[in-house]
RNA sequence: GGCGAGAUGGCCAAGCGGUAAGGCAGGGGUCUGCAAAACCCUUAUCCCCGGUUCGAGUCCGGGUCUCGCCUCCA
C-alpha cells in the first residue's frame, strides 16, 4: 500500500493525509470570481484542484467538494481601496451585476467541463450567503475581534496572534502602506474589512446592523465553508497568490469564531507563467480555454500539458509547448485505443499490477503528475496487449484524459464514400496511376491532393486517406 | 525593503544521499517505388565555489542568475 502524502503550506513538508472523519473527506476550493472570462492560469489552479479531488476518490475517500463562486463584487484591492470589480464589469458591459456574474459563472463551468473538470458537489454563490456572513460578522464584533470605522466593520488584527502563519510574515515587516493608501480609521495596516458600508451609488447592497452595506472579500469563504464543511474540514486549496491575505484572513476570522483552524491542510498551486513571465489580466497576456481552440487544440491537450509539471512548480506555457502536450496525448491515445484491438498478452497482468503500483505511488506522492504520466508512458510501451487499454482506463479516472475514447492519431481515416467526387476522382486516378507504377503521375496526384487538405497513404494493399488537420 | 520558489540534455520536466524517469524535437536504422505512418536504436556527470559523507543534481555554507508574492489576479 501507498499512503497519500501531500504537501501542507502551513507546515512547510509533506505530511502523510488521513481525514477527520474515516472515509470521507471535505474539501474547500477558493473559486474564480465571475466577472470576466478565466483564463488558463485559472484553469491551471481549478485542474490542480481536479486532481487532488480525483486522487482522494482514487483512494477511495468520498470526497465532498465545496466550490465559492464570488459574484459580489469585492474591492479591487485586497486592502480594500480603489474600485469594485464587479462595478468595472457593469460599466464596460451595460448589464446588471447579476447578469455578468451569471454569464461568466456559465462561461467558466463550460471551460471547467472541457477540461474534465469534475462539478464540485457543492457550489455555492457569495450573494446567496449574506446572512450567514452577517451572521459571522456579529459575532466576530460581539466576541471583540473587530471594531466599526466611518466606513466599515474591520477586523482587529492585534487579537489574533498567530496571524502570518501560513505565509510566514511577520506584521512589524511589512511597510504600511507602502503600495497603497492608508486608512487612517484603521487601527493597524493590515486590519482587513469584514463589512463595508455602502454609499448610496453602489449597486450591491444588502441590509446590516449598520446600514446598508456589502460584505468584505474574505468573510464569504470562512461563512460558506463553515456551513457546508462545518468549523473544521480536511483541506483547503487555492492559488499561491491568496497565502499571504486571503487565506491568513480567513483563518484569522474563522479561528477567532470557531478556536480552531478552519482546514487542517493548505494547499496551493503555483502560477502558470506566459513566455517566463507573469501572465495576468493587468498585463493582458492572458489566453482562455476558448482561445486554445481557435488555435486547434483540444481543450485536453492543455490538461496534459498541466500535467507535464508539479502542481508546486512554476509551469510556464508557450504555443510549442502545448503542441508537444497535444502531440504526446494523441500518440498516446493512439496507442491505448490499438492495443484493446490486439490479442490478449501472456504475462500481461502481472506487468500491469506493477504499473498500478508505481502509478497509485507518483499520485500519492503529493500529486506527482509528471510521474504519473511517465509511468503510464512505460506502460504503453510494455506489450500489454488489450491490458493496456484497461489500465488506461483505469488510469484515467484521475487523467481524465479521455485516454480510451478521445479522440487520437488514426481515428481521422475517412471512408471513400465521405469525400468530396472530385477528391474521389483524383484517388481513382491516382490508383490507376499505381497499377501502372506510374510514380511521377503517382506523387505529382498525392501532392495535390495534400494540397487540398487530404493525406493518403499507402498500404501494402490499398490506401488510407486521413484529412489534414 | 520583507516573504517565497527555482537553476537538470535543443525545448518541457521527474528525481530529494547510492551512481541521471518520461514527453516533444533531432540523428541513425527497419519497412516503402518514393513518401507518410509504425517499429527499433541513439543524444546529460545536473549554474559556480567551498564543505559534510565511503558516496551528492540530491545535505550544509557562500556566490551568480531567473521568477513570483507583498496592488488586481489561480
Amino acid at each position: 500500500m501507498h499512503p497519500l502524502y501531500l504537501y501542507n503550506t502551513l507546515t512547510r513538508k509533506k505530511e502523510e493525509f488521513s481525514p477527520i472523519v474515516p472515509g470521507k473527506v471535505g474539501m474547500y476550493t477558493c473559486g474564480p470570481t465571475v466577472y470576466q472570462y478565466a483564463t488558463i492560469g485559472n484553469m491551471r489552479s481549478y485542474v490542480f484542484a481536479d486532481i487532488l479531488r480525483r486522487v482522494l476518490e482514487y483512494n477511495g475517500y468520498s470526497v465532498k467538494m465545496v466550490m465559492n463562486i464570488t459574484d459580489v463584487g469585492h474591492l479591487v484591492s485586497d486592502a480594500d481601496e480603489g474600485e469594485d470589480k464587479m462595478l468595472v464589469a457593469v460599466g464596460r458591459e451595460k448589464k446588471t451585476p447579476w447578469e455578468i456574474a451569471r454569464f461568466y459563472t456559465e462561461a467558466f463551468m463550460k471551460d471547467a467541463a472541457l477540461l474534465n473538470i469534475l462539478r464540485p458537489t457543492a457550489l455555492c454563490y457569495a450573494t446567496e450567503h449574506i446572512e450567514e456572513m452577517l451572521q459571522m460578522v456579529v459575532e466576530l464584533v460581539e466576541k471583540g475581534y473587530a471594531y466599526e470605522t466611518s466606513d466599515g466593520i474591520y477586523f482587529d488584527i492585534s487579537k489574533f496572534p498567530a496571524y502570518g502563519q501560513l505565509s510566514g510574515i511577520r506584521l512589524q515587516d511589512q511597510l504600511a502602506g507602502a503600495r497603497v493608501e492608508e486608512n487612517p480609521e484603521k487601527q493597524h495596516h493590515a486590519d482587513f474589512a469584514l463589512w463595508k458600508k455602502a454609499p448610496k451609488e453602489h449597486i450591491m447592497q444588502w441590509p446590516s446592523p449598520w446600514g446598508m452595506g456589502y460584505p468584505g472579500w474574505h468573510i464569504e469563504c470562512s461563512a460558506m465553508s463553515r456551513k457546508y464543511l462545518g468549523d473544521q474540514f480536511d483541506i483547503h486549496t487555492g492559488g499561491v497568490d491568496h497565502i499571504p491575505i486571503h487565506h491568513e484572513n480567513e483563518i484569522a476570522q474563522s479561528e477567532s469564531c470557531t478556536g480552531k483552524i478552519p482546514a487542517r491542510f493548505w494547499m496551493h498551486g503555483e502560477f502558470l507563467l506566459v513566455d517566463g513571465g507573469k501572465m495576468s489580466k493587468s498585463l493582458g497576456n492572458t489566453y482562455t480555454v476558448h482561445d486554445l481552440v481557435t488555435k486547434g487544440f483540444e481543450p485536453l491537450a492543455f490538461r496534459y500539458f498541466c500535467f507535464s509539471a508539479h502542481y508546486r512548480s512554476h509551469l510556464n506555457f508557450t504555443w510549442p509547448a502545448l503542441e508537444s502536450a497535444q502531440k504526446g496525448l494523441r500518440s498516446l491515445r493512439t496507442m491505448v485505443q490499438r492495443s484493446s484491438r490486439g490479442p490478449e498478452k501472456p504475462g500481461a497482468e502481472e506487468k500491469m499490477g506493477r504499473f498500478r503500483e508505481l502509478f497509485l505511488e507518483s499520485v500519492n506522492d503529493d500529486l506527482n503528475m509528471p510521474k504519473a504520466v511517465s509511468v503510464l508512458w512505460e506502460a504503453a510501451k510494455a506489450d500489454l496487449g488489450p491490458g493496456l487499454a484497461r489500465l488506461a482506463g483505469e488510469f484515467d479516472r484521475v487523467l481524465a484524459l479521455d485516454l480510451v475514447k478521445g479522440p487520437a492519431d488514426e481515428d481521422k481515416v475517412l471512408e471513400l464514400s465521405e469525400l468530396p467526387p472530385e477528391v474521389q476522382a483524383l484517388i481513382e486516378e491516382r490508383r490507376l496511376a499505381r497499377e501502372a507504377k506510374d510514380w511521377a503521375k503517382s506523387d505529382r496526384l498525392r501532392e495535390q491532393l495534400r494540397e487540398m487538405g487530404y493525406q493518403v497513404k499507402d498500404l501494402k494493399d490499398g490506401y488510407e486517406v486521413t484529412r489534414i488537420p
